[in-house]
Parts: C-alpha cells; structure tokens; sequence
DNA sequence: TTATTATATTCACATATTTGCATATAATGA
DNA sequence: TCATTATATGCAAATATGTGAATATAATAA
C-alpha cells in the first residue's frame, strides 16, 4: 500500500477517475474498461498500472484476462478515503454516461468471454 | 471550487500534505507555514495558490500578512473527502515533528505579529 | 507447431510540474 | 518621502507525466 502523495497523485488525472468510477462495485478486466471508455489499449493498461501501483486496485489474472477492482487493502487503510472517492466518482460529469456504455458493451461482447 | 481532479492533483505532493496538515484546525500566515516546515518563501507561497486554486484552502488579507485556512466551501462540497483528508493529515509521518516545531516557531515570534 | 487474443512494456515526444533565483507588489512605519 | 516586511509572480532549467506507436509477453485454440 503506497503512502497518501501516491494515492492523491493516482487519483490527480481524469481518465484515472473514470476507470476508478467503473470500477466502483464492479470488477472489470482491462478489454472492458478500454472499450467503455475508448481508450487505447496501451492507455488502458497504464493507468490501470498506475492505480494498483499506488495501491487502490488490485487485479487477478485468469486465462488470458486481467481483472482489475477496488483493493481490499485500499479499504482497510483508508477507509474514510475509500468511501470519499466512491462519492466523488458517483458524481463525476462522465459516470452516467460511462456506466450506461459499460452496460450496452456487456450485451455486444466487447472481448470474447463477455 | 474545482473539480476532483485538480483537488487531487494538488494534495499530490508532499509538501502540499504537510501544509494541509498544519492546517488542519489553525489558521495560519505564510511566514508561519515556511518557517515550520523550512521552505523558500516563493515555495511556500505557490504551494499555497495551487491549494487555494484548487478550493481546498481560502485566505484572508490581513495588513500585510496573508492568512490561510482549509476552505468553507470544500468542506460544504467535499464533506467526506475533507475529513478523510484530515484523519490522512494527522497521520503523516511528519506532522507531528511539523506541528511541534510550529509550536515552539509561535513562542519566538519567526515573524513581526507573532 | 502457428495463429489469435489479451495484456504489458518500451521508446520517443509533447506537455506539465517543480523549484531556485530574481523581481514585483503591497502594507507598514520611520 | 524611503526603508522594511510580507507576499506574490516571472523566468528559466530540471524533472516528471501522459500518450501514441510499436513491440513483447502470456494464455489459449486450432
């Protein structure tokens, strides 16, 4: 778990926040996300890269897929912060939109296992 | 107010958190912040106009000095992430040596009205 | 084995951020 | 008025960050 500057800094970009907004009860693998938010696919990775190295994501591999969600640690270290950003994300301009996506992306099998 | 990214962005700095945190309950004059935690003046004097910028922080001119506290208004907006940001404040590895050398700063007198 | 799919990483470039130094502004007091 | 104190800002150099394009890796399937 990395120290609060990390956390802030992860959290300090726009498209960080619409991963970490998606990813709020959910766990999506990198292919969703990427597709949700029409990002490259390099984009995608990074960013996700750049949250789970500041310790507010965690991810498992299965097959071929890398899923990605809300780190239980996250949660258990800060939780008053965890719960801030839930409320912030839920509110962000883009969330809606970005949800509603997510959602029509699910039933049109985006990446094979869908 | 700003947005959460720029709030994020700006707690996305160590010395930036270290300022909040003398903050956290004290209003305090810029000569005051770079004297307790040995920063430049300019220094000390940007970090606070991006924390400022950013709706975290608001100030009052007082003849010639600038005093600073956490802002109304970010607490109005952002309640739960404002007092995350405190409890994350108050256990930053520095605050506590931060805010003892502020304390004995105040008993001799770094700057004129002190 | 080869081909395909999903993900991660490297490189290069553009942009943004940080900070020291110098300077400007503003208020006060002599 | 001029000098002093407190604060803010401009400039320039160093550093960090974000992103596309290409490439590498890893798992699966044929």
């Amino acid at each position: 778990m990395s120290d609060p500057e990390t956390i802030f800094k992860a959290c300090g970009d726009a498209t960080r926040l619409r991963i970490l907004a998606l990813l709020q009860g959910n766990e999506l693998c990198v292919c969703e996300i990427e597709a949700a938010l029409s990002l490259s696919q390099p984009n995608a990775s990074r960013s996700l890269a750049i949250l789970k190295n500041a310790g507010i994501i965690q991810s498992r591999k299965q097959a071929q897929w890398a899923y990605y969600k809300i780190s239980d640690e996250f949660f258990a270290q800060y939780p008053a912060l965890c719960t801030a950003l839930e409320k912030i994300c839920a509110e962000l301009p883009m969330t809606k939109t970005d949800k509603d996506t997510l959602k029509r992306l699910r039933e049109t099998r985006p990446c094979e296992k869908m």
